[in-house]
RNA sequence: GGGGAUAUAGCUCAGCGGGAGAGCGCUUGCCUCGCAUGCAAGAGGUCGGGGGUUCAAGUCCCCCUAUCUCCA
């Protein structure tokens, strides 16, 4: 029986018992902070089983794609998988343990007719219920098996969530299959059980701090895999032999020349490469970029791990698009994201594959150093960790390499500095968790009427936050952060800024300077500027109309390059982050490669659905699904509530966004990108003007060029290029020339130098000032005087920002006789109030010029000449 | 979020307190019927940015930026 069998007979079996059929959620979990990756069938349900959602059907079954990051390393036996397929079927306060236990069973007997005598189940030790059901429908005691927490108690997804006792299900390939060991049962490291269902009877949300809390009304979570049920239907000894792997496995097989069965140390490489390759493509396909954190590190630790035993597989150069194009060509019927963003993944696995092979070629250029050092013994646990940890080097290449010359890597020093570093990020990152469930204030929160009124008269001062004292009550000069019951006030949140205004009393005046949020509540940061104002009283809050304006303007815009990027860049391009200010924005994006005639593109968009004058309009209380199946775009990390807004601008943009805007996109005027920037790999950051910014942008580039024109002496902005190429040529021609000059005045003053030879203590001395060169220039001239007069001591100064630099030379020969140009230009230099030094031929030193005196410096020549001359 | 590393010629990198270098590439000339190649000469640098220490910083210290890497 086909995979594809397999998936239908599960969906239409369920659809049957009553169960709405639900499409597959994306890898990368919507709203939902505490996970990285969508690592089970039910946690696009979350909402519904912690009752914060209404479920479209009490019954619902998908099919879903998922992700276990904390299998990576385990990849490589018949069993593990990081990418997997699960079938699930929920109920959401419905059916529980029973009906759960009952539909799994018909299901697995009846439709996909395997034998009962083949499945094993284990339970958890304190459910009595659950064993009581699977006796009654006839599984012997001995196969059915109960165990602790540790086993059979689910979840949560993430650090808080639904969980609860479940019950596996195991199939049992026989005992000539198995280890043999008389404790050999479901859960044993060999190959003769696979566990195959998990049903999960969620009765408890656990809290942030460990806490669990008995649900109102307890849910159904099933989650059986697609893999390995394949492997079952079709016989198979692992699931790299079932139809989902199979194709992949003997493409790999085609272009490596190996084959699966003959070397246990190939095997495990072959379906690394298969699994890896596979998991990779679905990542890439939901818009996770490979990154240094996060998602992106995921899929870029996947990728290395496959290019790791692709290289023990024989393969040099990029090999994984093979791979992709198998699984999109196979697997694009289910999933159309695959196929839909091909070129996106062939071209995204290609360079970090190609950007792999160019840190480890660094990285193996290191151990070859390291190796030539010690030529022979070991490589230390610190080493090899350095390697690790900084290179990014692999610890089976660096064993590798070692082997074949007979060095040995510490593997225990290695996993101690690993350790070590685990401890440190612990120590760091752990003090983070739910700390802000604890602190959530118990005053009712702020009410928002910004979006329609810029002042409100009628809001109360419902607390005053002084800095210095607690109060009820504050007066000119003094800071604080008021909250309203009522106001107008923008709090920042989702990039835009705070809006700054006033708030007036009877009594008194508060300059509102910043305007931000603390849960539910808004607090207006500023001071009073006169009189005074107290708690209870009686308020008119104004924000700053213009700046809100302008901030309006710069919110819609980023809307609207939203949608310019998705359009003109492809459905990859996902928002990172923004900021919306009051004379720009910036707007960051998942983008890879430098955007240049595109940007244009993209700004000329803009303007055109500036222009067009579209309408801005907004619907609040929206149910967050019913937001995101219209197709809204809503940012990853950002917590929405169950309700959001939804902001539209017809036809070129739907988003949730709390963020005020402007009625129509004709009030931006202008649209100006006036930067585009890269923030880290596969990330890019776009900066932009509008309105009055872009009046403003475009008058100081107005001014700019034409201060330009008038400083080239060019008559117009055109004439700009020509003027500047002509003046550029010049100034090279120019410098050429000075240079030539330079030269000669520098053989000039080594002729003059040539006939102005001291004799001190036998030795030939030029000494003096020379003027019209530079420090730089002095060096020439003494070469120019080596060169002249063979043996030779030379002492020339010149004078730089009233200092006398200095610089000694000596012929090889008087080095010969024990002079030392450094050591001299250091006496001379510190008898006068400076320092030098230097080496034996050459040295250096400078001394104010003030304390110059030409007999000082003869004096400490001529002790020198006297100590190492003849 | 935290730790480590790197930034020098178009590319790959060496140098790590006292005269900016190598290999490849490029230009020109020569050897050769010609090509692969060989030989010779030459062009090309804000030594990532900003501060500090020093008589002197590409080199040491601090900050910033970018890239790489590991942990979460």
């Amino acid at each position: 029986m086909e995979s594809r069998e397999i998936r239908g007979i599960f969906l239409t079996f369920f659809e049957r018992k009553g169960h709405k059929r639900m499409p597959g959620s994306s890898l990368i979990p919507h709203n939902d902070p505490t996970l990285l990756l969508t690592s089970a069938g039910m946690v696009q349900f979350k909402p519904y089983f912690m009752g914060q959602e209404v479920p479209p059907a009490k019954r619902l079954c998908s099919c879903q794609k998922c992700f276990r990051t904390s299998d990576i390393d385990s990849v490589g036996d018949t069993q593990h998988l990081t990418f997997f397929e699960m079938l699930g079927n929920f109920s959401v306060r419905d059916y529980f343990k029973k009906e759960a236990i009952n539909f799994a069973f018909e299901l697995l007997t009846s439709e996909l007719k395997i034998p009962s005598q083949r499945l094993w189940v284990t339970i958890f030790e304190e459910d009595e219920e659950s064993e009581k059901f699977w006796q009654e429908l006839g599984i012997p005691s001995h196969r059915i098996i109960a165990k602790g927490e540790e086993d059979n108690f689910w979840g949560p997804a993430g650090s808080s969530g639904p969980c609860g006792p479940c019950s596996e299900i195991h199939y049992d390939f026989g005992p000539e299959f198995g280890c043999g060991r008389k404790d050999c049962g479901p859960g044993c490291d060999c190959s003769r059980f696979s566990e195959i269902w998990n049903l999960v009877f969620i009765q408890y949300n656990q809290k942030g701090d460990g806490q669990r809390i008995p649900l109102p009304y307890p849910n159904i979570d099933t989650g059986m895999g697609l893999e390995r049920m394949a492997q079952v239907m079709q016989g198979k000894r692992s699931v790299f032999e079932c139809d989902l792997f199979s194709t992949l496995v003997e493409r790999i097989c085609e272009i490596s020349g190996q084959c699966l069965g003959e070397r246990k140390e190939m095997d495990r490489a072959i379906r690394i490469v298969a699994e890896h390759g596979r998991a990779a493509t679905f990542l890439i396909a939901d818009g996770v970029f490979p990154q240094n954190t996060g998602r992106g590190y995921v899929l870029r630790r996947v990728v290395r791990r496959a290019s790791v035993f692709g290289r023990k597989l024989g393969f040099k150069e990029p090999f994984l698009v093979e791979i992709a194009r198998l699984v999109i060509r196979d697997l694009s019927p289910i999933y159309p994201e695959l196929s839909q963003n091909q070129s996106l993944i062939e071209s995204i696995l290609n360079s970090e594959e190609e950007g792999f092979g160019r840190n480890l070629a660094t990285a193996l250029d290191l151990v070859d150093r390291t190796m030539e050092e010690k030529k022979r013994g070991g490589i230390s646990g610190k080493e090899a960790f350095l390697l690790y940890d900084t290179y990014g080097l692999p610890l089976d290449i660096l064993q590798e390499v070692a082997q074949e010359r007979g060095f040995e890597v510490d593997l225990e020093g290695f996993n101690e500095e690993m350790e070590r570093q685990k401890q440190r990020t612990r120590e760091v990152s752990a003090p983070d968790l739910g700390l802000a469930t604890d602190k959530v204030s118990v005053q009712r929160s702020t009410q928002f009427v910004g979006y329609g009124n810029l002042s409100w008269e009628e809001a109360t001062i419902r607390e005053i936050r002084a800095r210095e004292r607690g109060g009820s009550r504050i007066s000119e000069g003094e800071e604080a952060e008021l909250i309203l019951d009522v106001t107008p006030f923008y709090g920042e949140m989702g990039g835009q800024m705070g809006d700054e205004g006033e708030i007036l009393g009877r009594r008194g005046k508060f300059l509102v300077e910043d305007a931000k949020r603390s849960y539910d509540l808004i607090l207006h940061q500023g001071r009073v500027t006169q009189g005074s104002l107290e708690v209870g009283e009686k308020v008119e809050a104004k924000v700053d109309e213009g700046r809100r304006k302008d901030i309006a303007r710069n919110h819609t815009a980023t809307h609207l390059l939203q949608g310019a990027l998705h359009k003109v860049l492809g459905e990859h391009v996902h928002q990172a982050g923004s900021e919306v200010r009051p004379d720009h924005l910036r707007f960051d994006f998942t983008h890879h490669g430098k955007l240049t005639k595109e940007l244009s593109e993209v700004e000329g968009l803009v303007n055109r659905w500036i222009r067009e004058g579209l309408s801005v309009s907004s619907e609040e209380d929206i149910p967050l699904d019913e937001a995101r199946s219209k197709g809204a775009l809503a940012l990853f990390g950002e917590k929405y509530g169950d309700r959001v807004r939804v902001v539209k601008i017809s036809p070129v943009s739907l988003e949730v966004c709390g963020g005020t805007h402007v009625n129509t996109t004709s009030e931006l005027g202008l649209f100006i990108i006036t930067q585009e920037s890269g923030i880290g790999a596969g990330v890019r950051r776009i900066e932009a003007v509008t309105g009055k910014g872009a009046e403003n942008y475009v008058q100081e580039q107005r001014c700019i060029v034409q201060e330009v024109a008038v400083k080239l002496g060019a008559k117009s902005g055109e004439d700009i290029l020509p003027k500047l190429d002509e003046v550029l040529g010049e100034l090279t021609e120019e410098r050429r020339h000075a240079q030539c000059l330079r030269q000669g005045l520098v053989k000039m003053v080594g002729e003059r130098l040539t006939q102005d030879v001291k004799v001190v203590n036998g030795i030939k001395l030029v000494e003096g000032e020379v003027t019209e060169l530079n420090p730089d220039e002095l060096r020439s001239v003494g070469d120019e005087l080596k060169k002249a007069l063979g043996s030779v001591l030379i002492v020339l100064r010149t004078r730089k920002s009233g200092r006398q630099n200095m610089i000694v030379m000596v012929t090889p020969d008087l080095v010969g006789r024990g002079l030392h140009a450094g050591n001299m230009a250091r006496e001379v230099a510190q008898s006068l109030g400076g320092g030098g030094g230097g080496g034996t031929e050459l040295g250096r030193g400078s001394f104010p010029s003030s304390r110059f005196s030409n007999s000082k410096v003869m004096e400490v020549i001529k002790n020198l000449g006297q100590n190492f001359g003849d």
